[in-house]
DNA sequence: GGAGAAAGTCAACAAAGCTGACGTAGTTCT
DNA sequence: AGAACTACGTCAGCTTTGTTGACTTTCTCC
């Protein structure tokens, strides 16, 4: 048992304390990269990233609810109608009363909030494509793989929905 | 070529869009539960990420000043200060006068501070375990690895100086 | 010794989260 | 038909954390 260190026997190195805590930073230092390029194109406009996750998920699911938007994104609705009204006020989002449900607002994109969609997630893909090519495809199917068991259980289970089924 | 797809020849399929899309999903969710424990914690402390960050940082590396801890967190001096008042008021972070120059301060963390910064990565590192655990260490290595080629060049420098040089 | 740079502090403002209360329209249950 | 519930929107007010601008103290360099 000494001579396989303190774990006993098994190879648990990448459990120490000491790589747990770089797998921290890293997830800190990579998240700022991510958001960066988006951050800057929103800036110019006068958005939020607030703003981006909303136009992203509603491009995601069109036609879906506030209601559905809200526990997708995990915020309160006052929260999301202070950002969805500047998206609808300035025609990126359009929002059309429930046929079925009178009190529902299904939500989509219009032309130039797909614009805007397009450019945002441009970016984005750029960035995490460059990092994909250059990390090479077992890196990429260990990170979703990480990423995946680090969720919440509910937001993984809507997730992982999505992940196969998506087109 | 069209036997190999529209790629033509090499295995690129982790580079489509919809491959890209769900790697920033998987981003977007996993940071939110990679923050969720500490951010429990915090609240009920009445502080926020930012304190966690600062106290993260200041025990990474005690006797910084706070302009490297500045650069580190790539926020305003002001918006750090405001932070750091409140932690050191509260008694869990020591400023010190440098000794060879009187306009620099070193921080560090005291006894109650250590506790705090403890409480919060021990919470944080058992996630990370977690999720470490599940995916198995060749996941680990690619998660990694995505990770850094994600970073700014700047975080990236600052990052991979630590990440084999610490301890 | 004076000019200017550097480190840190104070004040005021903005974005985006939160809670709580309330209104309105539409749906469902009894 | 009436009561209860749901979906959505809004007002008011608070917090955290980012910003810019103005200021003091301290050091460095000419």
């Amino acid at each position: 048992m000494p001579a396989d260190g303190p774990a006993g026997g098994e190879n648990l190195l990448f459990l120490t304390d000491e790589q747990l805590r770089k797998g921290i930073e890293a997830m800190f230092f990579a998240y700022r990269g991510f958001t960066a390029d988006p951050d800057r194109i929103l800036e110019a406009k006068g958005y939020g990233r607030a703003h981006h996750r909303a136009v992203h998920f509603i491009h995601r699911s069109p036609g879906t609810t506030v209601n559905n938007l809200l526990s997708i994104l995990g915020v309160t609705k006052q929260s999301l109608n202070r950002v969805l009204r500047t998206l609808i006020e300035d025609g990126l989002v359009r929002s059309k009363v429930g046929i079925r449900d009178k009190r529902e607002r299904h939500l989509s994109l219009t032309e130039s909030g797909l614009a805007l969609e397009q450019q945002l997630s441009d970016a984005q893909r750029a960035r995490m494509r460059d990092a994909y090519r250059r990390a090479g495809p077992d890196a990429v199917v260990g990170f979703r793989q990480v990423l995946e068991a680090m969720m919440d259980p509910e937001p993984r289970r809507r997730y992982t929905a999505l992940r196969d089924g998506g087109q």
